[in-house]
DNA sequence: TATCTTCGGTTCATTATTTGAACCATTGGT
DNA sequence: ACCAATGGTTCAAATAATGAACCGAAGATA
């Protein structure tokens, strides 16, 4: 791993639950020297992607990272045209709906929507970082992946999130069979207890799967009617934004139309 | 200069007008070493900070940078909370609206908002990246900052963008003087031609301006009476917004409120 | 008040990484 | 058939990263 890896892996040590970090906990929690984790920092610091705050001189993410945003969305603007997309999932089901993207091997969640009728609702801020296994989302993706990145992600070990995730490979790849033949994925709490979420491939101009879009209802909410009702607003969604964002529909998603 | 930087600069060579870019171009903008470049590039790109388009195999800003700008974004939700405010000041002027905030010694605009009403209007996406000398959010900013930012600032080479650029900086520091007493400042066609903007400064937690929130117009629509209007709004904008993200008013401003 | 620990930050000799000229294979234009 | 680009690769030489030990300051403990 080269200098450069190892910087910006700092900047994967800030999360939601953990945005100001001092310089001995990051060096810690990223196993390297002070020293050099101070002269990374340094770097970081001067090009804007960390900050550090007056009095406590504690770190943050810095304002680089809204600029470099920015001009990722006017190249390839997916969240702007998510966001439409989602509300209106929102007002049609009343229910949380969200897109995360592919990011390496990780699943991100980059924008999300939320209804206002329900008091009880599924919040998305302490779940940014998805699971493949454990998620509609993830298994969305999975599902119509090349067999190369799904061998790789199932070879890791898989958390059980609950008492419901399969963990089980073998399992995962019959439910992916599905998928494909459906169109969406769906997780009955596998990734939290109570939450039942439905889901969409979007897809990138290659044809890969990018992201998806999902709806996460509390799982009592989720009666039969409702369960039909979602999956064809879901796939739906996804398509108009893979072919908003200019990616390709493969065949088989097609299909599912 | 370390490595790190050397990898991050590489994505400052991405902007509005060039958002793809070929590894040769790469090297050449950059001033590096082919072999280098394509190294670093590939750290990057492991990362998701690039990522590599199919065919062509240009490089583009990856997924990461929007994961990062969302957890920076709960920290200091900035954009988040300017929003509406920017639509306000949109439906209350009719004209476009945007904030920027300062990275390093550089002003880069991270949120805007056009009015619907008029079929002419300032467009935002092909000057995202603003003079501090020559548009008045630089200058709100300029007159609220250290006097040693100040200095590094108009020690430098100033770019007369239009022909009614300020780039004396006598004049620019009395007119800094200007700034402060009225709590906003103003630019006619000193960055466009004919764009006349206003703007006030946005502080952080310690009280140093991060940024500024502005109107700009076409100049022929603002007349005297619509140049009277204005600056309240944006000062009280930009008050609500420095408020919003924990940040301390300087004596001054709230002499100026 | 005295002591101990931890903090952010710094130093510098050792070490490991980055660097770049030259090189491929491939593509697109003439 | 040729030329001039392109993205990508190699390896010895040059340079940068590294980390143990150190510093002064700030809390905590007693």
């Amino acid at each position: 791993m080269g200098t450069v890896s190892k910087a910006l892996s700092l900047l994967d040590l800030f999360e939601s639950q953990r945005s100001l970090i001092g310089l001995s906990d990051i060096a810690r929690l990223s196993g390297m020297n002070k020293a050099t984790v101070y002269r990374l920092l340094t770097e970081l610091q001067a090009a804007g992607y960390v900050e550090q705050v007056e009095y406590t001189r504690n770190y943050r993410l810095g304002p680089t990272v809204l600029r470099l945003a920015r001009l990722r969305e006017q190249a390839v603007p997916l969240v702007e045209v998510a966001r439409p997309l989602l509300q209106g999932l929102c007002d049609e089901t009343n229910e949380t709906a969200h897109v995360s993207v592919v990011i390496g091997q990780r699943l991100s969640t980059v924008a999300h929507a939320y209804s206002q009728t329900h008091a009880t609702k599924v919040t998305m801020e302490d779940a940014e970082q998805l699971s493949f296994h454990g998620t509609a989302s993830g298994l969305a993706i999975l599902a119509f992946a090349d067999s190369e990145f799904v061998d790789t992600i199932l070879s890791r070990p898989l958390h059980a999130h609950t008492e419901n995730t399969v963990t089980e490979t073998g399992e995962i790849r019959e439910r992916l069979r599905f998928v494909r033949s459906a169109g969406y994925a769906e997780s009955i709490g596998g990734f939290e207890r109570e939450v039942h979420s439905f889901a969409s491939p979007v897809m990138d101009a290659t044809g890969r799967p990018c992201g998806a879009i999902a709806i996460a209802a509390p799982m009592t909410r989720v009666t039969t009617t409702v369960a039909a009702m979602i999956p064809p607003l879901v796939i739906a969604a996804a398509n108009k934004l893979t072919e908003q964002i200019g990616g390709v529909r493969t065949p088989s998603l097609n299909a599912a139309e």
